[in-house]
DNA sequence: TGTACATCAGTGAACGCGCGTTCACTGATGTAC
DNA sequence: TGTACATCAGTGAACGCGCGTTCACTGATGTAC
């Protein structure tokens, strides 16, 4: 592991564990055994390195399970699909609050993420976005009705993660499962 | 209005509109339109003030339509009210949203909001658990099948409201309306 | 092989700046007699 | 009514500190002849 990853690493398990205000270039030199000079050897400015922790320290466990999604359509897994997402993407969003919560420090920070994220065609919709292609495809092979909206049963479900992973940073009182909630999402609601 | 109401609206403007890192006693006393020294007259110190802005503005329309709930359960207006609830707690969401990253950047400050929030029995879950006492409410009034989860239906709703206000602070693309989710969360997914 | 120089990752110490905070103070208003 | 003092909201200017950043430098490794 090269030394400006070990630098991303650090910047990533400061910002998580000692809270944004804390996340200073001492900090972070001292977290990744360097010295905060060599910070500016390989980051141009501390923008830039938040910036490049946002883009290469977001965890990746749930961007892997979406991919593999596709293939996983029509062959009747899928409330076991979708508890298995809701379940990960909780975790995923509870690592990445921290982080996320940066951008709403520093606009010129917040700027440059929003543009490199328009460049790669990425960003927080890719979720969104995979999952309502995995049900889109479920749909079309008869798993859903045929006027299910992908998208909105995607927001549903992913927004409930997300905003669990943000209760929880609250408080430890507990949260709708994911089961229930993917139970909750497929039946129907009214009598 | 008081001199403590416009330092808590000064603080509030700033930290939506400069970002948290902008967010300095010298610019919230100019925004206020009172000296730096004034701050310390009326807060202890900026986490004071900080905690203030938490528990004291945070917007408060949601609260109130809540609040009004528990009678109109029962009248057959489910799907108008959860969509209204809906179209308001993006409102809400994307307001607070800068004021909520602010308890990222400060564990101290997360720490002291925690604790208020503890004693005053309100807080972040205060919504979905108003909503979910609703939806319980209509259940019983048998506008919902008796073995729905009120915790778990509010939680979908209300995540995808929290989850598009967060993605609207990111990308200007649409989000699936509050028609669209009350209509999928209602009506049965499964062919 | 030895020598002279180039390259490169990384450092310690300092820099100026803006931060949160405090100080001694002011001027307006209230109050006692 | 006039005078002397108390109270109170608010201020301008300064404080020390820690921040992000830069500087001149070092020592190890590579390279030419």
């Amino acid at each position: 592991m090269g030394t400006r990853d070990r630098m991303l690493d650090a910047a990533a398990h400061v910002m998580r564990t000692r809270g944004l205000a804390r996340a200073t270039t001492k900090e972070i030199a001292k977290a990744s055994g360097y010295s905060e000079a060599a910070l500016y050897k390989h980051f141009h400015d501390k923008t830039d390195l938040f910036l490049a922790v946002l883009q290469e320290r977001v965890p990746g466990n749930l961007r892997a399970l979406l991919t593999g999604l596709p293939e996983r359509a029509g062959k009747g897994e899928l409330r076991a699909v979708l508890t298995e997402v809701a379940a990960e993407a909780v975790d995923f969003y509870t690592e990445a609050f921290p982080m996320a919560a940066s951008v709403f420090s520093e606009p010129a920070l917040h700027a440059a993420h929003r543009e490199a994220l328009q460049e790669r065609g990425t960003g927080p919709r890719a979720v969104r976005e995979g999952l309502a292609a995995y049900l889109a495809a479920e749909r079309r092979a008869g798993a859903l009705k045929p006027d299910v909206d992908p998208g909105a049963a995607a927001a549903l479900l992913l927004g409930a993660c997300f905003q669990n992973a943000f209760l929880a940073h609250f408080t430890g009182d507990p949260n709708p499962t994911p089961e229930s909630l993917v139970q909750t999402l497929l039946a129907p609601l009214t009598a």
